[in-house]
RNA sequence: GGACCAGUGGCCUAGCUUGGAUAAGGCGACAGCCUCCUAAGUUGUAGAUCGUGAGUUCGAAUCUCACCUGGUCCGCCA
């Protein structure tokens, strides 16, 4: 809450109403702030209206606050402008790159000054294929999530489950050792083992309809080999997955996304089972008819859940158990996001359920941060058909798009600033495209929206930044404190308050999409605060203004830019001088 | 059969958690604006029974219930 609303808050309590909620009008020409009196109604058995007017009446104008007007059943509070505009400049100013962030501690605060600590896993890659459009939509989100909670001085540990072992890596192995003669990679190696994996699918298919499955039977054998040990399967498997993570690696890069700590499934496969026998003997699981150890969640309406076979092997929720603990044991965290599609619900639900019912106390700290499916014009993925769009391509055909765009505008750059801002911009149009829409919501994948770059984009949003940057750069006078304290802020128009109301806004924008988990609050926001700042450019001359009003506005611009860099890098795109 | 999620102009979305003043943007369409700080911009016009029906309320896109449509999931895959 700021200076003003507290004021008006004071102001109210002074007046006989003890409760009042603030609501910001719709529209500027209401005021800054309304209190809407129709829960006083009941009260006073009054007409609201009437309620406002009297109210509008006793309560005299401050300082801070200039007006008070009644509308209707709202009475509308007009804030002192000058006031506050030298207050969010001043901050802006002052905070530069740091301007909206807040501080957040443990919630036991016997470690005082000890930073809140949350995982955030991502990407969960399997071994066997090349990333596509649902990793690109996973890491978008898993970093744009980091560095949003990163802002609210949070320690974020990002975190990578790599699936690097089961029956569909050995899949694309099998068909690799029939098939492959032994040849090294002679494409992007990621995308090398890939064309395995398809190919057993291929081969696989038409056995079956000749009525066999021999190949899936050797692929399972393939399996058993591999957890006894067999030294020739382990090469190969390790062979493979270091062709696998080089690609990655690649587009992990291009991607710009970076993770603290990779947890490898072959490595956890096996773990968790102890916490199970525990579980057992403490009769939180049970066995059924055939030996398995189950959880009963039927009391929860979640079912019953297998935790270990009859035979005594894991499986997946299994190590998801174990890994649950050895992240919070390993880091000391608050909390464990997990960042996985909405195909998964079910499963996270039972793996909380059953943390909880184990008696960890962290277990009401996980979080799925579940997310919609992307859907291609054709309908799902399916990377066993090879009916996929790849990663690498996706961010290929953005650049390129991005490239061609820059080199119509400018035909005299030089290549490697082409390249430079072909990769911002490209990356941008695709990051926003994918940060924009809640990530509730499916998303029905249109690629010519996603490399758009008019309209609401990541383009647009940098466009306004570079515009802003440019008119800075013509500015001879340097912007110092001086300046600042020859600044008049009681010169700005309708607009251009409006877009300071918008950047006093950002630390509780900041703060909402946080709490959220929501980047696509800080995308809307920009959207809107670029909307604004354009309309005031295309309206105001800003280096030919006269000098009092060139003051005023070569602040708002410098501080406008500001925020929409810092909102721009939240979301992980990169915020650049020139177009 | 059950559980969960979504349904807002021709298309894509915001608003729904916490009910409030004329439902806010973009794309596409049509009509304007570059001797002026980057036209990847901007101005205007047309276009909405907020899936349907009922309920709660002074007031519902928002809350409740039922239904319709689409999607996802439903113990020994991950």
């Amino acid at each position: 809450m700021n200076k003003f609303q507290k004021e008006i808050i004071y102001l109210l309590n002074k007046h006989g109403i003890k409760e009042s909620i603030l609501e910001t009008p719709k529209s500027s020409d209401f005021g800054d702030y309304a209190f809407p009196c129709f829960t006083l109604s009941k009260e006073f058995k009054k007409d609201p209206k009437q309620i406002a007017n009297e109210l509008s009446n006793k309560i005299k104008p401050t300082k801070l606050i200039e007006k008070i007007h009644a509308v209707g059943p709202y009475l509308n509070f007009f804030i002192n402008k000058t006031e506050y505009s030298k207050d969010v400049l001043t901050e802006v100013f002052k905070k530069k790159h740091k301007f909206g962030m807040s501080i957040s501690t443990t919630p036991n605060s016997s470690a005082r000054n000890q930073k809140k600590r949350i995982m955030v896993e991502f990407c969960s890659p399997n071994t066997n294929k090349p990333l596509h459009l649902g990793h690109v939509r996973n890491c978008v989100i898993g970093e744009a999530v980091s560095n949003i909670l990163k802002f609210q001085n949070i320690k974020v540990i990002k975190s990578n489950l790599v699936n690097d072992r089961g029956i569909h890596i050995c899949k694309s192995m099998l068909a690799y050792q029939k098939w492959g003669n032994n040849k090294l990679p002679d494409i992007k190696p990621d995308f090398f083992v890939g064309t395995y994996y398809v190919m057993f699918s291929q081969k696989a298919e038409e056995e079956k309809k000749s009525g066999k499955d021999i190949l899936e039977k050797e692929a399972q054998l393939m399996l058993q080999k591999w957890e006894q040990g067999d030294k020739k399967i382990i090469s190969l498997w390790k062979r493979m997955n270091s062709w696998v993570y080089e690609g990655f690696n690649e587009t992990y890069k291009s991607l710009g996304a970076e993770f603290d700590r990779f947890f490898y499934e072959s490595k956890i496969y096996k773990e968790g089972k102890e916490i199970i026998l525990n579980g057992l003997k403490e009769d939180v699981f049970s066995k059924d008819e055939t030996g398995a150890i189950i959880a009963n969640l039927e009391k929860e309406k979640l079912g019953k859940k297998v935790l270990v076979r009859a035979d005594g092997t894991t499986i997946y929720i299994t190590q998801d158990i174990y890994l649950a603990k050895l992240k919070f044991e390993e880091y000391k965290l608050d909390e464990s996001i997990y960042v996985v599609g909405s195909e998964q619900n079910l499963h996270f639900q039972i793996l909380f359920k059953i943390l909880e019912k184990l008696g960890y106390k962290w277990a009401k700290n996980c979080r799925h941060l579940s997310y919609g499916m992307v859907y291609l014009p054709e309908g799902k993925m399916k990377s066993r058909e090879g009916k996929v769009i790849d990663a690498d391509d996706l961010v290929k055909e953005v650049i390129e798009l991005a490239r061609f765009e820059i080199k119509e505008r400018h035909k005299d750059l030089n290549n490697k600033e082409v390249e430079k801002r072909a990769r911002a911009i490209g990356l941008s149009a695709l990051k926003f495209y994918l940060l924009k829409t809640d990530f509730a919501k499916d998303i029905h994948y249109d690629p010519k929206e996603s490399i758009s770059f008019e309209g609401e984009t990541g383009p647009y949003v940098q466009y306004t930044y570079a515009r802003l940057s440019s008119v800075l750069r013509k500015l001879d006078e340097k912007l110092d404190k001086k300046l600042f304290g020859k600044t008049k802020f009681n010169v700005y128009d309708e607009k251009e308050k409006e877009i300071i109301r918008m950047l006093g806004e950002f630390p509780e924008i900041a703060r909402d999409a946080s709490a959220q988990l929501k980047p696509s609050i800080i995308t809307r926001y920009l959207l809107d605060l670029c909307q604004k700042t354009n309309e005031f450019y295309h309206a105001n001359p800003i280096l030919a203004a006269p000098e009092e009003l060139l003051r005023a506005r070569i602040i708002l611009v410098h501080c406008a830019r500001q925020v929409i860099g810092t909102g721009l890098n939240l979301l992980g795109i990169e915020a650049i001088e020139e177009m």
